[in-house]
RNA sequence: GCUCCGAUGGUGUAGUCCGGCCAAGCAUAUCGGCCUUUCGAGCCGACGACCCGGGUCCGAAUCCCGGUCGGAGCACCA
């Protein structure tokens, strides 16, 4: 076989493996960063970026630095300081380095003070309106030309607090006849009287994220930068910063953006809805931060594994929750247990029973997770599925999983035998009648309420419900779905 | 409108740089079969894709040109 056909064995050993790229331009270790702002605790978006730079800086050795852009006062939830780095520990990025942009304030203005020096940059008060329309035109506005002295001069003058708010701006010069508009004459530094969580009212000059990031990627000595598609024009910005000071650029990637339907991500309407009462909180599991989908009993490997097969690619795509509920599922069916649960409950008695005292693995291979046993004397009542009631016709018969085989008989069900009778039947789960009701939790809104095993009260986290879900279960009376 | 980017089955991807081993691989979903310790898992099988049109070439998913469609940016957000 081998030595008149061996193509037959080359075909068949073409087994994929997901793997990213490899990095251009590495000379040793690699520096590299996740940037959140931190707005509120991270989201599956995120999920992508803290993982894709994590596995690089695994692969070359080197620092992964997550650097909290908070220049934005008016967009700071005080608790993502705190949340961010617990969200990335669970998601098993390893930061090397905490950095908040917001305690670097003097290093931004140095530089600025560096920009303005060598006539690269300057100070503006005209208005939203006149700036734009200059732009789009490719016309200079008067404050272009001023000189480097005058601009350092009024600098200190806004630091101190002569200006308000949307009366100057600091730009930085690019092209005015750039082809592409939005990398013309962007704006570095605004006002803003908004209290800062960490600084109070200490500053008010406050540099926007281009003028932050340029610098920042540059003293942090970042070798790779990888983010999404949206800083593609980003990134042609903040190059004009790092050629008028001769810096060394990092090798930039831009992965495509990805479409999440129907899942809830946007930080505004998320503060909205908690406020107004329509979300439970960041982890109300209708939404797509990464306490949800760790309180709906996800594993962190998925998101892993998830991203990795996603490459780099700069395309677009829609993420697919199908698959990643099917990867999650590969990660946790080994070690979760089985219990029953049964939703929309009928309640029979099988008549004709003998003494029934059933003993169910917990799981169908792993016999570490052990198993469990009732005693449920004669013809005892059971509890199951209310729509496989009604989909069972008169005189069918079916099996009570780990019980015994019984027949439906008008509104009743009477016993049949204990083994399995070799034949082709429905095989429901079902509760003994001291089951207590139970709460399922889904991700659309919906809510399925049942009975849970006796045996299911004393445990907590993921659990297989038989034919119905993995369910993240988190009392006695309530889970959180995970998915089928 | 301007600038840039992209396009492989229902979905997610591999391959595209350096054209042939791609009559296109893997996964997921769906359907069917086996299995009675699940309508789960597992195993087996089926289904199903290179956006369109030209060009170069012995040969194009891959290179070139044109088109179509989709996306991003054009904020005193990040």
């Amino acid at each position: 076989m081998e030595k008149n056909y061996p193509e037959f064995l080359n075909r068949e050993k073409k087994v994929q493996e997901h793997r990213l790229p490899d990095l251009r331009n590495v000379k040793g270790k690699v520096v590299m960063r996740m940037a959140p702002s931190p707005s509120g605790p991270l989201h599956i978006g995120h999920s992508r970026l803290g993982i894709l730079n994590d596995e690089y800086v695994r692969r070359y050795g080197g620092e992964l630095i997550l650097r909290i852009e908070d220049t934005n006062p008016s967009n700071i939830d005080p608790n993502a300081y705190e949340q961010i780095p617990k969200d990335l520990e669970w998601l098993g990025v390893n930061s090397t380095q905490v950095v908040i942009q917001s305690d670097r304030m003097e290093l931004y203005y140095r530089e600025a003070r560096r920009l303005l020096e060598q006539g690269n940059a300057y100070l503006c008060t005209c208005n939203t309106e006149e700036y734009k329309e200059k732009l789009a035109k490719s016309v200079a506005c008067p404050h272009r030309s001023v000189s480097p002295h005058e601009n350092l001069e009024l600098f200190e003058r806004v630091l101190m607090g002569e200006f308000a708010p949307g009366e100057i701006v600091l730009i930085i010069k690019t092209q005015l006849d750039h082809p592409n508009p939005s990398v013309r004459d962007w704006i570095a530094f605004r006002i803003s009287e908004a209290n800062h969580p960490r600084h109070g009212h200490k500053y008010r000059f406050y540099p926007m994220m281009n003028f932050s990031v340029a610098v920042d990627d540059h003293l942090l000595g970042l070798t790779h930068v990888i983010r999404g598609k949206d800083h593609i024009n980003n990134t042609e910005r903040q190059k004009f910063i790092f050629n008028y000071n001769n810096w060394t650029l990092p090798e930039y990637y831009h992965y495509g953006l990805v479409d999440f339907p129907q899942v809830v991500l946007k930080t505004s309407i998320i503060k909205k809805g908690i406020a107004d009462g329509t979300y439970t909180g960041w982890d109300d599991v209708r939404l797509g931060s990464l306490l949800a989908f760790r309180k709906r009993g996800f594993s962190p490997e998925t998101f892993r594994r998830y991203w990795i097969e996603s490459g780099m690619r700069e395309i677009d795509s829609e993420f697919s929750i199908e698959i990643f509920n099917a990867m999650n599922k590969e990660f946790i069916d080994q070690r979760t247990r089985r219990l029953f649960f049964v939703p929309d409950p009928v309640t029979l008695e099988i008549s004709g029973a003998p003494h029934l005292k059933p003993v169910i693995q917990n799981h169908p291979s792993n016999r570490e997770l052990g198993n469990r046993s009732y005693n449920l004397g004669k013809s005892p009542s059971v509890s199951i599925p209310g729509s496989d009631w009604a989909s069972i016709t008169d005189g069918e018969e079916f099996r009570l999983k780990d019980l015994c085989n019984v027949r439906k008989t008008g509104e009743a069900i009477a016993f049949v035998s204990t083994e399995p009778t070799g034949k082709r039947v429905k095989i429901l789960q079902w509760c003994p009648i001291e089951s207590h009701k139970f709460t399922v939790m889904k991700p659309d809104g919906d809510i399925d309420v049942g009975l849970m095993e006796p045996q299911g009260e004393k445990f907590r986290g993921v659990a297989q419900l038989e034919r119905y879900a993995y369910v993240n279960v988190l009392s006695d009376e309530e889970g959180y779905f995970t998915h089928k």
